[in-house]
DNA sequence: AGCACGCCGACT
DNA sequence: GTCGGCGTGCTC
């Protein structure tokens, strides 16, 4: 027996728990193209469905019977590098997730197969033939006669339209029958792109020569080789442009030999706004020292640190000055923010300081162009890309420093498959390729700042604002007393005596409204008492699905009180939307400007950088809105700035909720007074004792950091333990509450006298029935070991597997922002 | 996940 | 007798 080449390949069509490389043949004519890297599709399961794969790694070994072949190979090179590869086996461990998904999440999606099926007549039968086969059948009839009336095939999407209905049963009848063919294509979902470009192929004289007796006959023809003559080449749209020849005019010269053409490749690339260049001119002092600082953490690489400077204390400047130093050394820089769209600003001026050397990457941009911008980065010509999550995994080699700016925003961490945060890619990275991870912020998280205080990250600190200029004055505005005054609207008296104050000075206003988690907030108007749980030092939300309040951690649940268990006062269910209070200032301030930004009104017609340039040139007053007014805007005139009701962030129901409150207070309050007149920050709350409230308002990060930390302690959260989710959903709810105690059974047993590893639930998901499907959750608070993640991956594995749950829905996934 | 195989019940 | 329902187990 001899040898044969085997190639290890990730499958598309697997679940985590069957998720593992298969081996298949490599045939003798694939072989150097079916390398490493590269996608392939091949044949799975037993019935041989073709399915789309990815290879790991291939070699050569003795022949074995029953392998299975590649059928064919569906890159020309490679799209993922070895590191690439290593990264996605590393997620999968980590995250709970497939190889192939994790290898879709580092391509653009551009570059993703799109399956299309088509049906086509069966060869050698007649129509009668084939609609005897599937006779009896009116719907199966109706296709059939569908596809024959055709010459060539026709897509599943044109007979569904053309028949009207669900098709997919019959047209598997059909096929089974013989009646028609199904044919499968795999079509890139962006094509490359190419410019044509036309050279002389004859002497510059010559081709004036020739210009000249072609003058009469063909005009255009004589006018682009005179171009030619004097430029030698161009591409065909700059000699229409310049000349006035058609493309036809240049193939007729291609033919007859006075020209000769190539295909070039061409980027598609981003629009950037020019917004106002920042200039960064001498640092300050302080940031000098910081600079200096992480600079000299370069030689120390891999190596982590904190950035910690208020809003305005020019960190961007110090970001330009390490990427200019680690461009200098010859190496690449990624630079990773929360969201784009909200930072035009910093693009800009990535782009003023490094021109065509910047990539930019973020799920905003059509297709096509993240699809240019990540091959502009494979082929080495772009020194640094600025983007958003994804970005993250940038082809960019000999990476020599990541920036991850915000580092708190909880954008960083994956909702969906692979679930993973991008500060752990970036940590992996940052290893691998032996950079420098800077992680910048206002208000670090709980998990950075402690890192930074034992000693694994560098701490460094910016305390000055720009000019000195003085943090706005805090004012917390207690709703509770509003409302036993007779106020029970959203605006209250202070706030709206803010507001006239700006009316009359022409200054305006931006209130900040939450939205997530609306309106499962229960608080007593008389005491501001709020429900807590018992166990877990979170709160608890409300659950109208059976009127109870619950955690989201342990699952306890308790029936709403009649009266406030504090006072006996009566309870309240509060929440506000944009809607409800843009009507309200309507009301009291009649005739005055107010702009809603919300999801509802920022769509792709009116974006919300118009909504925001309307809002500034215009001079509208107010300014009503979600998370998206919070970030990175700067508006001289914007002297007040207003948290409508800061308890909806506050009584989240989870751990992070006041970090959560005290960033966005921080950020919201930098808002205000970035010109040169001083600002005020109104915060509304039922509870302004709550000591959170306090702190934000005070801007006392460290005490805030104090408090924090104990409760994570008490919690077993991060970072001083993990929280392992498993989610499990289905449509029946009694089974899925059934998996999730027997897996919590098993999950005890494993841990047996581990004190350092507690199993929490089921706990309902903070929306617990999601089209039909319910979901609850069992957590797991203890340390992330190689061998935690084994066993709660194989629990994971063995319910996925067990026929018993059938039907349900079960992933992992680590410390789940809700 | 998705698909074939096989065992059992209802109807020609 | 046969068709098709769905429970069960496997995927190089």
């Amino acid at each position: 027996m001899g040898t044969e080449h085997i190639a290890k390949v990730a499958v598309s069509s697997v679940n985590f728990a069957v998720d593992k490389p298969y081996d298949y043949r490599i045939p003798e004519k694939l072989i150097g193209t079916a390398i490493p890297g590269t996608r392939v599709i091949v044949p799975f399961s037993r019935g041989n469905r073709r399915t789309e794969g990815l290879i790991l790694a291939v070699s050569e070994a003795e022949s074995r019977e029953r392998l299975k072949s590649i059928e064919s190979v569906l890159d020309e090179q490679p799209v993922l590098s070895a590191e690439q590869i290593s990264l996605a086996l590393w997620m999968r461990e980590r995250f709970f997730c497939t190889v192939y998904n994790c290898a879709k999440a580092m391509l653009p999606a551009g570059l993703w197969f799109k399956t299309q099926r088509s049906y086509a007549a069966a060869e050698r039968r007649t129509l009668e033939e084939a609609l005897e086969s599937v006779s009896g059948d009116a719907l199966a009839e109706n296709i059939v006669a569908f596809v024959y009336a055709s010459a060539k095939e026709i897509k599943y999407d044109e007979i569904k339209t053309a028949v009207g209905t669900e098709i997919e049963r019959e047209l598997k009848m059909a096929v089974k029958a013989g009646a028609i063919v199904e044919l499968i294509s795999d079509s890139r979902k962006i094509r490359d792109k190419t410019v044509s470009y036309a050279y002389l192929s004859v002497p510059a004289e010559e081709a004036l020569a020739i210009a000249d007796q072609k003058r009469k006959k063909s005009p255009s023809q004589a006018a682009a080789l005179e171009l030619l003559a004097s430029v030698g080449g161009a591409s065909v749209a700059e000699i229409g442009y310049i000349s006035g020849a058609s493309a036809a005019a240049i193939r007729n010269m291609e033919k007859s030999g006075l020209v000769w053409m190539e295909q070039r490749e061409a980027f598609r690339r981003p629009a950037i706004t020019e917004t106002g260049r920042m200039d960064i001119g001498d640092l300050t002092a302080e940031q000098r020292v910081a600079f200096s600082g992480i600079k000299s953490l370069f030689s120390k690489a891999p190596a982590a640190a904190l950035l910690y400077g208020v809003t305005g204390s020019g960190k961007t400047a110090i970001y330009i000055k390490l990427i200019r130093d680690t461009i200098e050394r010859g190496r690449t820089a990624l630079v990773l923010v929360p969201e784009i769209a909200l930072t035009p600003q910093l693009v800009s001026t990535f782009s003023n300081h490094f021109g065509e050397s910047v990539a930019v990457l973020h799920s905003s941009l059509g297709m096509g162009v993240q699809y240019d911008e990540w091959k502009r980065i494979k082929s080495g010509g772009v020194r640094v890309v600025v983007g958003t999550r994804s970005a993250v995994f940038a082809p960019l080699n000999d990476l020599g420093l990541i920036i991850i700016d915000e580092e708190q925003e909880h954008t960083y961490k994956s909702e969906n498959s692979p679930r993973y945060h991008a500060r752990d890619i970036a940590k992996y990275r940052a290893v691998q390729s032996g950079a420098l991870l800077l992680l910048g912020t206002a208000t670090p998280s709980i998990e950075t700042m402690y890192s930074a205080k034992t000693g694994k990250y560098g701490l460094f600190t910016l305390e000055s604002r720009f000019n000195g200029r003085a943090l706005p004055e805090v004012i917390v505005a207690d709703m509770k007393r509003e409302l036993r005054q007779g106020n029970g609207s959203t605006i209250s008296s202070v706030l709206r005596e803010e507001i006239e104050k700006n009316l009359r000075n022409g200054e305006q206003t931006i209130l900040f409204i939450n939205r997530r988690g609306a309106s499962n907030l229960i608080t007593c108007p008389e005491c501001g008492f709020t429900y807590g749980c018992p166990n877990c030092s979170v709160s608890l939300t409300y659950h109208s699905a059976n009127k109870r309040v619950m955690c989201h951690y342990c699952g306890h649940s308790e029936p709403i009180a009649d009266a406030c268990p504090s006072c006996g006062g009566m309870l309240k269910h509060v929440g506000v939307g944009t809607q409800k209070v843009a009507d309200e200032l309507g009301s009291i301030f009649p005739g005055v400007g107010v702009i809603r930004m919300d999801t509802d009104t920022v769509t792709a017609l009116n974006p919300h950088d118009r909504i925001l340039s309307r809002f500034e040139k215009k001079r509208v007053p107010i300014l009503v809105g979600t998370q998206m007014v919070t970030k990175g805007l700067n508006f001289e005139n914007v002297t007040l700035v207003g948290v409508v009701l800061a308890d909806q962030i506050l009584y989240s129901g989870d751990y992070r909720a006041g970090e959560r409150a005290f960033s966005l207070i921080t950020q919201v309050v930098g808002r205000a007074g970035r010109g040169g007149k001083p600002g005020r920050a109104v915060i509304q709350t039922f509870t302004p004792n709550n000591e959170l409230i306090k702190l934000a308002a005070r801007q006392d990060y460290g005490a805030f950091y104090d408090r924090e930390i104990e409760l994570r302690r008490v919690l077993g959260a991060p970072p001083i333990a993990e929280l392992f989710a498993i989610n499990v959903s289905g449509m029946d709810e009694t089974a899925v509450l059934k998996c999730c105690f027997d897996m919590r059974r098993v999950l005890r047993e494993l841990f047996g006298n581990n004190k350092a590893a507690r199993v929490l639930g089921p706990a309902p998901a903070a929306v617990v029935r999601v089209s039909n499907r319910y979901r609850y959750r069992i957590l797991i608070s203890s340390e992330n070991t190689k061998n935690m993640r084994t066993i709660i991956g194989n629990v994971i594995i063995k319910y996925l597997q067990d026929g018993k749950y059938r039907g349900l829905s079960i992933f992992g996934d680590i410390n789940p922002l809700d």
